[in-house]
DNA sequence: TGGCAATTTGGTAAAATGAGCAACTAGTGA
DNA sequence: TCACTAGTTGCTCATTTTACCAAATTGCCA
């Protein structure tokens, strides 16, 4: 891997990488339902909220999810609906490991 | 998330965790042209050969690649070949995101 | 303006990850 | 059998990640 290619790959495990917490899963998941302000994707998570506003913030970085300041909230949206594609293909993984 | 959902998500991000290294997700997107040996993963990557070793052995543990030794080598596959939709969706990802 | 609610940011400690070297295992072939 | 090649595993160290608390921000409203 020269330069050139492995920056290639580091740029795409990022934004997979991005998606590897169960946390940020889920949240992914929700947002894909529709806009959620941080308040209500907490009380669902029921961790803190400031390890929830991390967490957004790395599906931020990547440009996963995009934010909107309304009022006194952050709400929260899905930008790139396609990776709940992620999904079905995780699925299968887990179907096939399992018949192994 | 109660006990169930957590399990649940946390399973999933176990597989795309196995896909968020630089070295995996390029290991990856080599198997999935056809089988390779580590030694002929290893040279494409020019890392330690028991770097290489184990990043397989992440990418054997959730199901995503197959080993099977023939001789004095090993060679892998992928299993789940769906796991290159993930690329696709990532590099929307990154098109999304530099057109912020 | 003062105070409360919603978020983000900084700091810190614990746990997980990643890399290479060395040692060990398993085939191959002289 | 001995030496050599391919691969895995154990160990250690450095780096990253993650969680929570506390403090700083920002917007609302009495």
């Amino acid at each position: 891997m020269d330069a050139k290619i492995r920056t290639r790959y580091a740029g795409r495990a990022k934004i997979v990488k991005a998606m590897s917490h169960p946390t940020r899963l889920f949240m992914v998941d929700e947002l894909a339902r529709g806009e959620r302000c941080v308040q209500v994707l907490t009380g669902m998570v029921g961790d803190d909220i400031s390890t929830i506003s991390k967490h957004l913030a790395v599906l931020k970085n990547v440009g996963i999810v995009a934010d909107e300041k309304r009022g006194a909230q952050v709400y929260y949206t899905l930008r790139c609906p396609c990776v709940m594609d992620f999904f079905s293909c995780v699925e299968s993984v887990l179907k096939t490991k399992s018949r192994r």
